[in-house]
DNA sequence: ATATTTTTATAGCCTAAATTTATACAACAT
DNA sequence: ATGTTGTATAAATTTAGGCTATAAAAATAT
């Protein structure tokens, strides 16, 4: 057993598909073919059902490539220590990025991030809170920055920054000539809220997908975009929350309708989060100090009493 | 990076010398230089300091050398995996037993085991808890039945039996009268104890190793040989504590000797124990299966309520 | 200091294993 | 039937792992 079968057993249960596994792999599709049975045999234990179409794993199968999938992580991490000790940081870096922060916090950390760290290759890529923790989980992504807690037990949270919420509140709305908003005067029927899960701890309110819960409600807004959410405010469709990095670039019209909240303010809790097994936590590292970094210099000076944000 | 490479970097590692390595590693050293340098190439890193006699591991060397371990172990559970599929229980399995556990246990349960098992090969091997205990670590035993809880991060246990203790207590003994003892009638002044970790709750009295604290006494027994014990009692060193299995064989002049206790009896906490890396699972299972079966039959007519032993 | 022993590294060769290209074979769709 | 898709097999090639023999270096003995 080496440890290039084990790669070509995952690749195979991933893609079913010998031919396409072997090209993920940079070999022919015959090396897999004989490498399998060279495994199959060693084990004398069959490991894919090649009777079904698409290629099938048998139920001792599904049990090696689980343990295959530890092994391979675990000899990755070699490379990792190696690259520790050395203080290096590079390779290929994958991280997922959900729709709401990506617009404001990529452009704050990328450019110091490439050039603080000019070996590391990031691939960035945006997807949605369960599309991260899928791609985590299976090893597509090293590492994503998303709204917390997700309580995943496969799935680690670092904190990067709370973010507080500020309210947008549109010329006719009943809260217009409130100057500083609390909590309790918020109603959820007359918000429109993002579908990320911001949820926050106060006795009487929790907005955590609040939206989404109302079905009898004319429209769903699936889209996690801020540009749409604060279009339907203005065309009068009710008040909603931003959060504070996206407020930071809004034309003079728009800051005019935002209203901050009295302490403690609602916020959310982001995070870069990443699989238990801790791959590339260099490069983690890394991440995590220069955002949190960045953070620093345009989130600190608020003076709003973050409130920490508590799960479902 | 191989698997094979790996298992030498470990050899190595533990007999800090090629030549010996090598001959563990059924292979000559030619063989592991070339490997060795091969696999430091690779990662442009050395693990051994060969300036050093004897060699030594270099920094990032111990963490690869950890790292090594867990995927070694990691790819033996591939095996497991497919011999629980097949239910086959086989292999060598080394097993180290306390001395005070050896001479009643063994010889119960090694029969009825072998037959039921053919395809394992034993090797028992005697050993004090505290070398069962780095054994284990190294993986140089995949199991031990000693007596516990031991409390050790990396080892599990799981409880064979609870084994009574009862009392043998010579002619000339103060006890001598009472037929049924009580935990609170002992005095650990005028008590030979064994050496294995058994402690009992009691509010009064800890039996825990007690007799190594009296660094006063005349003497101090280290060997954990019952033998010894039952002659020193005679010999009116005092009365002493002997564990329900080794009272089954004495003579009818001893026998007489004996004393049960009211319960709840003082008890030790018989486990068969292994690492938590749980490598060969079937064969401590199957072992588990066989020793408890066997000891419900011996122990379990016994109406003492047993108390449950708990650590220092 | 020199010789001897012990231990690791290197060279050259051999064999086995991994991979490739080419092709056969099976299942399925049209 | 025929083409398509996907896996297995055959033969050739390259690579890697292992061996013997020996050199080099270090430790130990004389």
């Amino acid at each position: 057993m080496t440890i290039t079968q084990l790669h070509y057993v995952l690749a195979i249960a991933e893609h079913k598909n010998f031919t396409k596994a072997a090209e993920k792999c940079f070999v022919t599709q015959p090396t897999l073919s004989t490498q399998i049975q060279k495994l199959e045999d060693e084990l004398d234990v069959q490991i894919f059902d090649r009777s079904k179409k698409p290629i099938e794993l048998t139920d001792v199968g599904r049990k090696i490539v689980q343990q295959a999938k530890n092994i391979v992580d675990e000899s990755d991490r070699i490379q990792d220590i190696v690259d520790q000790q050395k203080g290096f940081v590079g390779g290929e870096f994958r991280i997922g990025i959900i729709p709401t922060i990506m617009p404001t916090l990529l452009p704050m950390f990328l450019k110091n991030f490439i050039k603080k760290y000019p070996k590391v290759k990031l691939k960035i890529e945006e997807h949605t809170t369960e599309e991260i923790i899928t791609r985590i989980n299976d090893g597509h992504l090293d590492a994503a920055i998303a709204a917390t807690p997700l309580e995943h037990d496969n799935i680690k949270e670092r904190v990067l920054y709370y973010e507080p919420f500020v309210a947008y509140v549109p010329s006719d709305h009943r809260l217009r000539d409130k100057q500083k908003i609390d909590i309790a005067d918020l109603d959820i029927d007359d918000m429109l809220l993002l579908e990320d899960g911001h949820c926050f701890r106060d006795g009487v309110i929790n907005l955590c997908k609040a939206f989404k819960t109302h079905e009898d409600d004319q429209f769903q807004l699936e889209s996690g975009s801020i540009e749409t959410l604060i279009k339907l405010s203005n065309e009068g469709l009710g008040m909603t929350l931003l959060p504070y990095l996206n407020t930071m670039d809004l034309n003079e019209r728009m800051t005019n309708n935002l209203r901050h909240f009295n302490a403690p303010s609602p916020a959310r809790e982001v995070s870069i989060i990443y699989h238990k097994n801790e791959l590339k936590m260099q490069i983690i590292d890394a991440l995590h100090k220069v955002i949190s970094g960045i953070i620093r210099g345009a989130i600190a000076f608020q003076d709003v009493e973050i409130i920490s944000p508590v799960s479902k």
